[in-house]
DNA sequence: GCTGCTATGTAACTTTAGTTACTTTTGAGC
DNA sequence: GCTCAAAAGTAACTAAAGTTACATAGCAGC
């Protein structure tokens, strides 16, 4: 079950023998949509892999003020978890489901260990960290250079991407809660872009005409 | 030389064997102030390990615009160079001596096999990328959720810090760059910090007053 | 001490974003 | 179809940040 799982997304990453030894030890998990993976100081016991659907990962300050980082989707680890993991710190995000997803838990035990025997497994550590890092840039680029409006409408398109939908159900006041600004500004910039014609409006929901 | 460099900053880090090895092979180098060290777009051959001083790490979008996403201090390596090293990519950033600075070049022939042999790499090389992500995100927060005054402020106690030194020789233009911003606001905002005796202004001189 | 360049100061204005307060629309559940 | 709560629309205002344009100050080099 999860072999198969993780033969259709992975097989072409890790090597055999690290795909027999996750199979083992890995545990499947379902997560509902919304439902809660990670939180703000958890101290991770293992990496989730995404074998399916789309996780949200948001940052909090202290006054619990959020703002999305960036998506996972299959294929995806979490790099803070795997950080947390291994050095036994606090995670500094929270991840959510952002439609029904499936993950393959990774026990932390495992995850030195396999950076010394598999090659495929460093690789896969290392890249995971470097498409963060350049996750994270396009996140800071986005906040240092862009407009509001700019970056309302790279947030539809992107989460139209990552949910693999041109029709987002989601209201005004969640997309302020991601964008850490106001629901006035958002349904503003929002009716401004349809009288643009990139989007068309409807209730819970936004359909994106142009990308 | 390399190697006292090394032992005393590194000699509790790394094993003694992977000290011998560093010896060996390392590139030592010494950066003048304001020298590039790393382009945007580089293919890099090799990771720096900094021994002594100060990089300033930007990014740059299509139209040339800088922000300031961190500084490097003794004891760090840029995982962005890691991660092109590697993967045989591209720099994503240019890195920058923000003082007379001290690097030993590691050639990228060596990280993987290290990740093998010594556990103390794979901690380190964990490690960086782990102080990494929660600096990028330290500067998300910043973006996201600080006003400027508040982030210009942050901005001038974050670099006396690194520069260890609570007289900054800098001009607001030079700020304005780094934040992204222009001078006129940067030299409104600092007038108003001085009046909250936070700080006091000079001629290319901005002296700390408070912590 | 004069020249000229660079840095800084400052006023006035524009634009963008955030806030407040209220109205209207929509759809689910009765 | 009526009720009601949630969602969306909108006006009017405030605040923050960016822009323009020009004045003044400080220092290096003559």
């Amino acid at each position: 079950m999860i072999r198969e799982k993780l033969d259709s997304y992975y097989s072409f990453v890790f090597e055999k023998e690290l795909m027999d030894e996750m199979e083992q030890v890995g545990v499947y998990k379902k997560l509902r949509e919304n439902e809660l993976l990670v939180d703000l100081g958890d101290q991770m016991k293992g990496v989730p892999l995404l074998l399916d659907g789309a996780i949200k990962i948001v940052r909090e300050d202290k006054k619990g003020e959020e703002i999305l980082l960036y998506f996972l989707e299959k294929g995806d680890t979490c790099a803070s978890s795997f950080a947390s993991a291994i050095s036994n710190g606090k995670c500094g995000i929270r991840a959510i489901a952002e439609k029904e997803s499936e993950i393959v838990f990774l026990p932390k035990e495992k995850l030195d260990e396999w950076l010394v025997k598999y090659k495929s497994w460093r690789n896969f550590v290392i890249d995971s960290y470097n498409i963060r890092l350049n996750e994270m840039m396009e996140t800071i680029d986005t906040l240092a250079f862009m407009r509001m409006d700019q970056r309302l409408y790279k947030y539809l398109t992107d989460k139209a991407q990552i949910m693999r939908e041109t029709t987002l159900n989601t209201t005004h006041q969640d997309i302020a809660y991601d964008m850490h600004t106001s629901r006035v500004v958002i349904s503003r910039l929002l009716k401004q872009l349809e009288n643009e014609g990139k989007i068309k409006l409807h209730r819970n929901k936004i359909e994106i005409l142009q990308f």
